[in-house]
RNA sequence: CGGGGCGUAGCGCAGCCCGGUAGCGCAUCUGCUUUGGGAGCAGAGGGUCGCUGGUUCAAAUCCAGUCGCCCCGACCA
């Protein structure tokens, strides 16, 4: 069994926290809440960015920077948002020395360094759309942390797009949540529910949050991604006009989107074991991994040997590594890249050489199948891909088993205790009974899919509801 | 902000109650033997015991204060 990780039916906590030290994703840092993103945790991002990053550019988005510091005034514009961001704001009172004239925000979000640059650069209908995202860090000032799902400071992709039309802005944000769910469901192999937010857990300054919503091991609810049609709000705000072609001029409209590091979070809670972490095979820095085994230099030389030919022509078809450390035993190796998560092992020792064949392994399962050595080049794709799928089918088979339908309060509360997962409920739409069922059974609504309906009656007041929404208890 | 826990070697901990040479496991370094599921043996290096003050001949240990972090709840991506 794996030393020095929980297992989940123990501690669901402890078990996610003993992953991640055990693969070597993040530490904490010295400062409270903040953590240290480790090379193998950073590798995960780096290819999260990558295939993201296509997707954006595939869409038209262009990639920008917007500075850290915003000055205190700029935040107060917008007045849901600096209700919603200011509690949790970091700010800068000093510099050089002296006390600033105007103290300084660190972003908790860039919406509104980023208008007050657009009000400059918007004139006319010819300026828009402007579809830019940037890749950049925010702080928000967390009372409680948790790696990767809630620092203090995260990595993120923020979009703020601007848009002559009303229609533009609500297909940018439909657009943006789909890039979305495909990441997450083709990429992280994550299924997501998507739907768009009540009143209460709406982005603070938006007309509608949408959002992806993924269910985690432990039953929990955890929203991976928001997609904001802020409307006019911002434009307002900041007094960005343009003049359409008819010659009038008229507030832009707007969109915000984004996912974090806590994609990372997601990830490990998706599809991580008890032996340490799993990764799906299109996210994995390292899809391969080659164990190969010897007793004496005269072994080690064939085996290697053996292997640099086979092993010639795998460039560029997978990500591999020739694990040919001398100072660690195979069996040490086995468990250090299955903490890893490393998709696939191939071990080839002096057995193999003499059969022809080498011994595939996979992490998810545990599988072990003999495969010729010239048939691993075309195999190992196959596995990868199936591995992949089976990742997602298998979070997807959980999820389902875990999601309900509900018709009574009571039963609802004691399910939600006892057995967790996602509960679909008739709503009657208004916050009160929203804010009640939170107070009540520590549950929110996670998502309202708006393109189903069903009519019914409230599970709290008994009064007309258009359709069931999902509630859960969420990270 | 409430509740709980912990600060002693890189990591995990014991020692503290009952003051008297700072220890164990893992990791690290050297050598030999090993290598198909976390190797064995022999040797070695590594510490202002979170910080400040007090009591004492003597403090990791007792007392007072202080700082920090982690976990669990309320709030949040």
């Amino acid at each position: 069994m794996a030393k020095g990780i929980t297992k989940r039916s123990e501690d669901y906590s402890r078990w996610y926290l003993d992953v991640i030290a055990a693969a070597k994703l993040a530490d904490y840092a010295p400062v409270k809440g903040c953590m240290v993103i480790r090379p193998n945790g950073y590798a995960i991002w780096e290819r999260m960015q990558a295939e993201l990053d296509t997707m954006f550019k595939e869409s038209g988005h262009v990639n920008a920077y917007f500075p850290l510091l915003i000055p205190e005034s700029y935040l107060k514009k917008e007045a849901e948002h600096v209700e919603g961001f200011a509690p949790e704001c970091a700010v800068v009172t000093q510099g050089g020395g002296k006390k600033l004239e105007e103290r300084l925000v660190i972003r908790p979000t860039s919406e509104t360094i980023i208008w007050s640059m657009y009000k400059d650069w918007i004139q006319s209908h010819r300026d828009l759309p402007i579809l830019i995202n940037q890749w950049a860090n925010v702080v928000r000032w967390e009372m409680r942390t948790r790696l990767f799902l809630r620092t203090m400071e995260f990595l993120w992709q923020e979009g703020h797009t601007a848009h002559a039309t009303a229609g533009e802005a609500q297909e940018e944000t439909l657009r943006i949540l789909e890039i979305y769910r495909i990441f997450a469901e083709d990429f992280m192999a994550m299924p997501v529910l998507t739907g768009v937010k009540s009143e209460r857990e709406k982005f603070a300054g938006a007309l509608q949050t949408y959002a992806i919503e993924a269910m985690m091991q432990d039953c929990k609810a955890l929203q991976a991604g928001t997609s904001h049609n802020l409307g006019q709000n911002f434009a307002k705000a900041f007094d960005v006009k343009f003049q359409s072609e008819e010659g009038n001029l008229e507030h832009v409209w707007a969109t915000s989107w984004g996912v974090s590091t806590r994609l990372i979070g997601g990830l490990i809670m998706s599809h991580s074991d008890d032996l340490g972490l799993v990764l799906p095979p299109k996210l994995a820095p390292l899809q391969v991994v080659v164990v190969p085994i010897w007793r004496g230099d005269d072994e080690k030389s064939s085996v290697l040997e053996r292997l640099s030919a086979i092993t010639a022509d795998w460039k560029g078809k997978f990500r591999f590594r020739i694990d040919d450390r001398d100072n660690y035993r195979p069996g040490w190796k086995f468990n250090e890249w299955e903490k890893q998560g490393v998709p696939i092992r191939i071990e080839i020792g002096p057995r193999d050489l003499e059969s022809g064949e080498a011994v595939l392994v996979r992490r998810d399962s545990g599988e072990k199948e003999r495969i010729p050595h010239d048939r691993l080049l075309t195999e190992i794709p196959t596995v990868l891909q199936q591995i992949q799928k089976d990742l997602f089918k298998r979070a997807a088979d959980f999820r389902d088993a875990n999601t309900h339908t509900c018709d009574d309060y009571d039963d609802l509360k004691q399910r939600l205790d006892e057995d967790g997962g996602f509960y679909r409920v008739h709503w009657n739409g208004k916050r009160e009974s929203e804010e009640r069922l939170q107070n009540e059974t520590k549950a929110t609504i996670r998502v309202i899919q708006t393109e189903q309906s069903e009519k019914g009656s409230c599970i709290l007041t008994g009064e007309p509801s258009e359709r069931r929404v999902v509630v859960a208890r969420a990270y």
